[in-house]
DNA sequence: ATAACTTAATTAAGTTTCTGATACAGTTCG
DNA sequence: CGAACTGTATCAGAAACTTAATTAAGTTAT
């Protein structure tokens, strides 16, 4: 007769910390900078975006953007389009071959976390199974709180982002 | 009669980082930088460690860490010492003010968290109280896989990490 | 509508944080 | 002991940021 266990924040917040730091530790085939990478994910996951959104989701500042934006441009991983809304505003769009980078790393993300799971019981990818959607609420009420970007995460696609890197520098 | 549910990966992927994304961008009152506040946390968590050793689990050049060290040095945040078994090798271990800092974001982190939760349906948080020791031993399969700093994570302290950096620059 | 203000992006210059290549002192092993 | 390693440190140059200044397109108020 197990009791209801309460709910450890402690508990989750450490699970949370190692699970992030083990997916920022990916190996990473073609070299890009943090920054890049989490741009990337973002493009992928909400579609074309402003500088200036970009500026704001991955806390740098924006002429950071414009910089790193030029040199993914350079590389053909996205593409500069004009807003038709906005004279001022630039769109940037993940190419195919941007859209496969973020693609890759999720896929070796999930072959790491299947490796993992397969060496579980069957119980305790039962109980992970089950607090899945719990979990991601809490994740839908993080970004609706931040005024994130996908605020309404309805059916399909959506954002994305691990790889995330700044926290800036400078004292 | 809910048929017990299949633990999707890709599920518990996207919620990992989504939640890795919402850890990383916290504030940052202090500004260090990112690998900066990773090594804090490695500290914290596992104690004394070489410069070596650090520049293996940050993944980056031992170059970068030596610069690093000194920088916190100087800032008070961490002491170096001499090995006492190897006259060539220095042991970094964190200041209380160090330790600080890592207490300090942790905090945060658990204060959004605890946030959220209490957002749950009790049925919700008690799910995921049940799925944490799983994830726990995902994390623990992982390390021990990797040879990861603390292989036996038996009873107290230990690892924590998050707020980690880089991926590498440079074509 | 026109002047004054705001917003979006770029450009330029300077700073911080890395990488790469040595240099060197302490260890290990024959 | 001397050769081959290992662990740190240092230095030059490359990346990725930041701040500040510039250009251009929208907005607002008169």
């Amino acid at each position: 007769m197990p009791e209801f266990a309460e709910l450890s924040i402690a508990g989750l917040t450490r699970v949370l910390e190692d699970f992030t730091r083990m997916h920022i530790r990916l190996p990473a085939e073609r070299r890009l900078s943090f920054t890049t990478l989490s741009v990337l994910h973002t493009l992928a996951g909400d579609g074309p975006k402003r500088l200036t959104e970009l500026a704001g989701s991955e806390q740098v500042t924006q002429s950071a953007i414009t910089q790193m934006v030029t040199k993914l441009e350079r590389e053909g991983l996205v593409e500069r389009h004009p807003d038709p809304s906005d004279g001022r505003a630039v769109l940037v769009r993940v190419t195919a071959a941007g859209a496969a980078i973020v693609d890759g790393r999720r896929a070796e993300r999930m072959a790491r976390l299947t490796e993992l799971a397969d060496r579980l019981t069957e119980a305790e990818r039962e109980a992970i199974a089950a607090a899945l959607p719990a979990l991601a609420r809490m994740v839908e009420l993080h970004s609706s709180a931040i005024g994130g970007p996908s605020i309404e995460r309805g059916a399909g696609e959506d954002d994305s982002g691990t790889d995330t890197p700044r926290d800036s520098t400078r004292r």
